[in-house]
DNA sequence: CTGAAAGCGCTAACAG
DNA sequence: CTGTTAGCGCTTTCAG
């Protein structure tokens, strides 16, 4: 583990400058094929690899891409960081993967801050609060943002019509003949919360069914236990809603065990949409009937309009197709 | 977007050199306080950031560690991750993940060694092969393994004791009278599969039970739809083995998936057991009867581990305890 | 307490 | 085709 090599000893090592080194580790330039072969035997023998620190700082770019996802335990990002990672390899660029889970939204910015002078560039999965100048600190730099965004910061984004995917939720319970729809719903620091709940909203409204407060159950995150909290909470009622509406496919599944364990069945007792689209909706018993985003597409497209950033474009945003996949659970 | 602030232009304007903008950063030399707050004026005016690559080149570290992940969406280890963070935090460390899905093992080494360079050190929970000098290539810096791991390479890891945790998952099924016992196996390129698998042969052979080739289903990933596959294999065979052992949650999650689209009751007609105890173990239908991994304290101890490297020192391996979590499908 | 200057590892003109 | 050299942004002696 001692010091590690370093240019300079390939370079005397192939009795060649530090610069022809660099010409062949790059093929910038023509080398002799002898010198060629000189430097890459010294390289082979040093075990040589160029340092991240050293290149970052000539060239100034890194062909980093962060990446920031809110919370790896929900297995709705895997695959949107799959997509992004499959289109950046494409072009040469490794990304970096930064959990904010855990910290602090002001170290959320910490953290952003810490490796935006790192990568070349940005794509933010997570809620970046406009109000406290976070939008500020991180337009200096190219970025894009997938599924969740701000509308009015002018950053280029990738999302699917969250509150236009919610109607159809609802409206396909509706048709169903449901008329006291329950909503579980997150966070409403996220966009999309506060969009799909909107969606909901107009649903409801466009079919005359009233608003009814205590069908909406808020929750602190994403995970099952919220779920099965928020059912637990439609138990307590008078009469339990016919269908409800959840606003991830996490929070659907913690639902509906807590309405299993409390012997309600599903969808015959209360039926129960979920959002996303997980792997694990299909394998999930009841299958489950939810809103399916593209998250490979809508990693696959952050990565592309990151990268048309970086070479100087200014892409629209985009928004992309949901579909409604309908199994068994409502 | 055009050129962010360096270190001179905060010199400049607080009327400073750069060494004392450098001694305010990191509170490394005493400086006046009227300077200070020339500085960290100048400083908040230009938003001003240290370099990652600067700094990187100067200190020749990064405060960063880098945490190579077999494949995200197996949500087994997003909570191992969770623990990384929380010690790396605390020690003043960033994680970078790397997600090494869908990249050829060949190129996960390319990843890794570019990495390697950018980070102080890392931990791996991917399988990394032995036979062609990867290890060779990553023992030149400090790095710990977690969970999958060679225990020749003299390379400190943390890990259960997998084998043993296969045997008291078997031997429970055999405890509760089943003596036709599948199995479902991974990839046996991990050790830890084919840990698992020994320690389900040996469980069977104490009991004085025969080893049959034909209940044990190899698959090729962890995924949900190899459990599934898996499962179909054994519902060719001319009788169902009455149990099956599968070496993680979501392959049995496939699996029970599979029975019950086949009309088979779990665990009336085929008992299943995991291994993991994902969140989704509880919350599924039925409830996973599953080997507990301590996740968290897994990526906590790694941590632990490389940190104490990094600071010279030799730790050595540990194991940590398993449990077996008995819900409804065994 | 502060500044000048060297150097970390690398790339990119610029000469030859 | 190859070597010399000047930075990239930062930390750290070494003087003062």
């Amino acid at each position: 583990m001692k010091t590690l090599p370093s240019i300079t000893d390939v370079a005397q090592l192939a009795g060649v400058s530090i610069a022809t080194v660099s010409r062949v580790l790059n093929n910038s330039k023509p080398v002799e094929a002898q010198t060629r072969e000189r430097v890459e035997q010294a390289i082979t023998k040093l075990k040589y690899r160029a340092s991240a620190f050293g290149r970052g700082l000539a060239n100034s770019r890194s062909q980093l891409l962060l990446v920031l996802v809110p919370d790896f335990s929900n297995p709705f990002y895997a695959q949107i960081v799959q997509g992004v990672g499959h289109i950046a390899h494409q072009h040469g660029y490794k990304i970096l993967l930064s959990d904010l889970s855990g910290t602090e939204t002001v170290q959320n910015l910490g953290s952003a801050a810490h490796f935006d002078r790192l990568a070349d560039g940005v794509i933010s999965l997570a809620h970046l609060d406009d109000s406290r100048g976070e939008l500020e600190e991180l337009r200096r730099l190219p970025w894009v943002a997938c599924s969740e965004f701000v509308p009015e910061s002018g950053i280029p984004y990738v999302s699917i019509d969250h509150c236009q995917a919610a109607q159809d939720a609802v409206q396909y319970l509706i048709n169903r003949g449901h008329q006291r729809i329950g909503l579980i719903t997150a966070d409403e620091d996220y966009r999309w919360a506060a969009q799909r709940r909107e969606g909901y909203a107009i649903a409801l409204k466009r079919a005359g069914l009233p608003f009814e407060p205590e069908l909406v159950r808020t929750v602190s995150s994403t995970d099952y236990a919220m779920g099965q909290q928020a059912a637990a909470g439609f138990l307590t009622l008078a009469n339990l809603p016919s269908a409800v509406f959840a606003l991830s496919d996490t929070l659907a599944i913690g639902a509906i065990k807590a309405f299993k364990r409390a012997g309600k069945r599903v969808p015959e007792d209360v039926a129960v949409v979920g959002f996303d689209n997980l792997p694990l909706a299909d394998v999930f018993e009841p299958g489950l009937t939810t809103i399916a985003q593209p998250m490979r597409e809508l990693g696959e497209v952050a990565a592309a309009l990151l990268l048309e950033r970086l070479a100087g474009g200014s892409p629209a945003s985009r928004t992309l197709m949901h579909t409604l996949m309908v199994r068994d659970s409502a």
